[in-house]
DNA sequence: CAGACCGTTCAGAAAGTTCTGAAAGTTCGG
DNA sequence: CCGAACTTTCAGAACTTTCTGAACGGTCTG
């Protein structure tokens, strides 16, 4: 009777952290799952827990491996048990460095790579268009490089400063404006 | 004939930031809207947006009105034309931070809100399970606070520093720990 | 004040994501 | 090596998100 009581707020809890992953970009199940071993303070069983969420054996499954790959909970044997266990990790910053290290950084780098095959293909250009925009395309790099070193940072140090962004997208005084001047 | 050769990379950038803006949880068309405006360096009209990225004029017109409510697209208009122009905002602070504020500080609130309502329904409960478990959600409720600290300090100072997670969510020894060691 | 022009809205279509359930795979005790 | 216990994989179903295109409403111009 007791049960039923706390099992209501357990999911209200894991579903709250839920949203919150979901906004991190990760499934929901992800938070969900995470939250309820966390709340229970010992190692469930995937099928347990499948109950738990009301989930099948399969999303079950794929959510905990996924989970595991990002650190965020570990498997645990027991000797003389059939089944394997799983542990909530409670280190936040061995769950967010992992994910920025891996996630973040790997964006980064994917935005840089297009970026630059796009000035390439703009420095070929001979016309006025293609040289405005090889110098605005040349600040998206300078901006890319500039997040690297803030995730390399953030990963080293625990501390993020976004203060290097400041003008760096900023464009140059417009063609009028500099022959008011002059 | 230079035209086509860099509308080909304008697109590739547009579509490289649009990766990394919904990486960040919103559109893709967003962040490519944005890119040709930024790579333009000019204001464009809404139907000009829509040609050069092949969408509807539905499309950009909800498109445009999301930009500018994250205050990363300006409208201007022009006097003698019928049209709306748009340009885009260059001060990367103004974007993140309007997005941080508003958004971060929105989930990070709703999320605090439902951990408390689980709270009190753990508080209610007279057994072991809910006694356990209203410590660890309480630990979550700090968790969320401390979130809430780092937004205000990152909005206020470009800088934000996760150090304080260190060991928050961190479980005290377990019982059996505990005995070993009395 | 009729018609062209522009922006917005929204129902339904299209595309994308996540989950289920069943089948195949693995491991272990007997 | 058989069968039970458990896990993984994956095709298709269910759901969610995003986009299109048409209809509407406002505004300017001749």
């Amino acid at each position: 009777m007791g049960v039923e009581l706390w099992r209501e707020a357990e999911l209200l809890a894991a579903d709250a952290v839920g949203d919150v992953i979901e906004h991190w970009g990760f499934r929901k199940v992800l938070g969900r799952v995470w939250t309820v071993l966390y709340l229970s303070g010992e190692t469930l069983s995937a099928s347990e827990l499948a109950e738990r969420l009301s989930m099948s054996a399969g999303s079950a499954s794929t959510t905990l491996t996924e989970l595991q790959h990002w650190a965020v909970v570990r498997r645990v044997w027991k000797p003389g048990e059939r089944k394997e266990f799983f542990e909530a990790e409670t280190d936040f910053w061995k769950m967010i460095s992992k994910v920025v290290a891996e996630r973040e950084r790997f964006v980064a780098r994917s935005a840089r790579d297009r970026l630059e095959r796009a000035a390439e293909l703009f420095a070929r250009g001979r016309d006025a268009g293609s040289r405005e925009r090889l110098e605005r395309v040349q600040r998206l790099l300078a901006f890319t490089t500039a997040a690297e070193k803030v995730i390399d940072t953030f990963v080293a140090s625990r501390r993020a400063d976004f203060g290097a962004f400041g003008d760096l997208l900023a464009l140059p005084r417009s063609l009028g404006t500099r022959l008011r001047r002059a």
